[in-house]
DNA sequence: GAAATTTATGACATCGTTATCATAAAATGT
DNA sequence: ACATTTTATGATAACGATGTCATAAATTTC
């Protein structure tokens, strides 16, 4: 049915695909390395006079600034960022670092941050770290090597030593999971109440034998879900050991293997993901298996995707008020940014908390437990 | 006079108590700006000696080493990119300017380079254009500045002609799209195979009554796909003018317009999207419309996502090698940065434009056509 | 054991920009 | 017309890391 990618006549034509290109040669290569020096030397005067012309400084003369600024466009010049950071604090890089960009979830952030960094004329430099300390450890050295001037993280689990160290230093703000040994800013989910609505939600219809899978309980969110379902099962006097909760990292492909081992060893009439990407594992699970969804089971799935609606007859969702999160979290590191760099100092306030309630999307992938 | 705070100052503050143990306050912020001098002051040896041995140069006393090692450790030292990067041409920094990133075809091509960076050291500036030229050019200005040592880019239509100039001095490599003008490699689809294929599919269950909607025709991408469509429709003997082409710019909300629109003026049996996005506003509509697929219209969408197959019975897609595409592409432009770097001065090696084949994916969104 | 060689270190200049200060030129006030 | 302010410019010194050179120390060679 669906052919693998073929690896299909791309060396040939790799190699034989030639095009005729006029322009490029040495020169081009040096005129990207037009210096302030050089205007000066052009127009006879000293390079401060052109840096301040530039930049619009008020004590430089309107004909100078005319004449500069035609000279500049004329050689081409353009500012050396790193020359320039060198005299100032931080750059104005901010890093994002996610575990991954191919989610919806993920990618609304990217978008959001981008077009707050661009607002301000920041550039955002994405990270990915697929969940892996080591790999997290890399892209903060690196943004801090960069005096990236923010950054807005998603942190795994157990993030190294050495990577809290640097993080405590920078201006940070964290998203979804929260690590309080960073002592940043935060902004997530009501987790808890997020899952325990959903299983509350199945139990009201009557389901008993409950599947549940999430991430692992050293995210601050695996552990605030798994206790948002237990919360659930509580209230409605069911015993957590007679339903099946499995938790693991917060990949597709556990979720998919997951839910066939539970399929097969437990049964369930109901199933939560508790995470995004779980989800999309648990849905290539069922599909791979065939069951029938709501009839034979119905499902809950995390975080509402643009095709959420596409699945089925529409996949009941805990919907996340991303965006705003995704557009709140910028404009906060945007204004720690700015108090870090006037404060020269002591940071008065404290980490802010904020937590946003999701909500339940009820379409047709759950129904009435069949007896 | 005394200069500003040095950053060397920060050894007599810490030992003069001025900094209190609390991480949140002044002294953290500091430690950052912890710099080589620091640690040649501290250990009695010269900035020169530090600066060698953290880099493992040859002529280096391992005693050396451990010491200066141990003592960077200590005090947090961080290199500071900036300062490093003055010395040579360009910046560790690669640019990634797309239209979208919430959208699998360019959220893979994000990760897919944001892995290849990651491999050689390099970091990922993501630039999101939505396609309007004068965002794309203070991207590219800003990567310029910031001397990155190559981008890869989606080119929007009508690049300003100052993007055209700034890039023609940059590594580059364009993806999908292909800019004649800017003289670079690029990476793309077979893109009037692409849409001939799927026509011909089309027209093959016996579609007379066609609709396409596709991306602005200044765009390579929209000209090839659109010559495509026509190449198939000649080849079946229908006439062009028969049929309800439309293009416009490629997003969701173009797309979900005029299939409205196509409709109730038209009323097309069968209907392809000409681009990715455009695909998910055409589905959009349909869901909208309550159309019954492929019972009253046959669709095709442009590039499988990994939800196509959840979409009704399965869309039928065109099914594109964009992971291939977005590997060899960052491949590629790392040898051509390593050749910039290497034969500083004339570029000998041509462009090279290559192309990747499309391969068509039939599901059940298409059928015959009721008569 | 002296000369030649290798090896380790320090002093200094440099990258491109900008902040600081000093100075020159112009505009203002009396 | 002269003193005073304002305004425009130039010279210089940083920012932090590193490449170049010179020199000091350790090693080898005859």
């Amino acid at each position: 049915m669906e052919p693998a990618v073929r690896a299909n006549d791309f060396h040939a034509r790799f190699q034989a695909g030639l095009c005729y290109g006029d322009n490029t040669s040495a020169a081009f290569r040096e005129s990207l390395m037009v210096t302030i020096k050089d205007i000066a030397h052009r127009l006879n005067i000293s390079p401060s006079t052109v840096a301040r012309a530039l930049v619009d400084h008020p004590h430089t003369s309107d004909a100078t600034k005319v004449k500069v600024r035609s000279a500049a466009e004329d050689l081409g010049y353009v500012a050396h960022t790193a020359a320039r950071m060198m005299r100032g604090q931080s750059s104005k890089l901010i890093g994002l670092i996610i575990p991954d960009v191919q989610n919806d979830f993920y990618a609304t952030v990217a978008k959001a941050l981008a077009d707050t960094c661009n607002a301000q004329g920041f550039q955002l430099v994405l990270s990915i770290t697929e969940d892996d300390s080591s790999t997290e450890n890399g892209h903060v050295r690196e943004l801090a090597s960069a005096r990236a001037a923010g950054l807005v993280i998603v942190p795994c689990g157990s993030p190294l030593r050495d990577t809290i160290k640097l993080l405590k230093r920078m201006t940070v703000v964290q998203l979804i999971r929260n690590n309080p040994a960073l002592g940043a800013d935060w902004f997530g989910i009501d987790d808890e109440n997020a899952i325990c609505e959903a299983a509350r939600h199945l139990i009201g219809l009557g389901h008993t034998r409950l599947g549940y899978i999430g991430g692992h309980e050293e995210l601050s969110t695996g552990a605030a879900r798994l206790a948002g379902l237990k919360r659930a099962l509580r209230d409605a006097d069911i015993d957590p050991a007679t339903i099946c909760i499995a938790t693991g990292p917060p990949r597709a492909a556990f979720a998919r293997q997951t839910f066939s081992q539970m399929i097969a060893d437990y049964g369930p009439t109901g199933v939560i993901a508790g995470g995004s990407r779980l989800t999309f594992g648990l849905l290539e699970g069922i599909s791979e298996l065939g069951i029938r969804v709501p009839r034979d089971l119905s499902v809950i799935g995390f975080g509402d995707s643009p095709w959420s609606r596409w699945w089925g007859n529409g996949l009941t969702t805990i919907g996340l008020p991303i965006r705003d999160i995704a557009h709140a979290s910028g404009a906060l590191l945007l204004r720690r940014i700015e108090e870090a760099a006037n404060a020269e100092g002591s940071r008065t306030t404290r980490p802010s908390l904020a937590m946003l309630s999701s909500f339940l999307i009820h379409r047709d992938s759950t129904g009435p437990v069949r007896t």
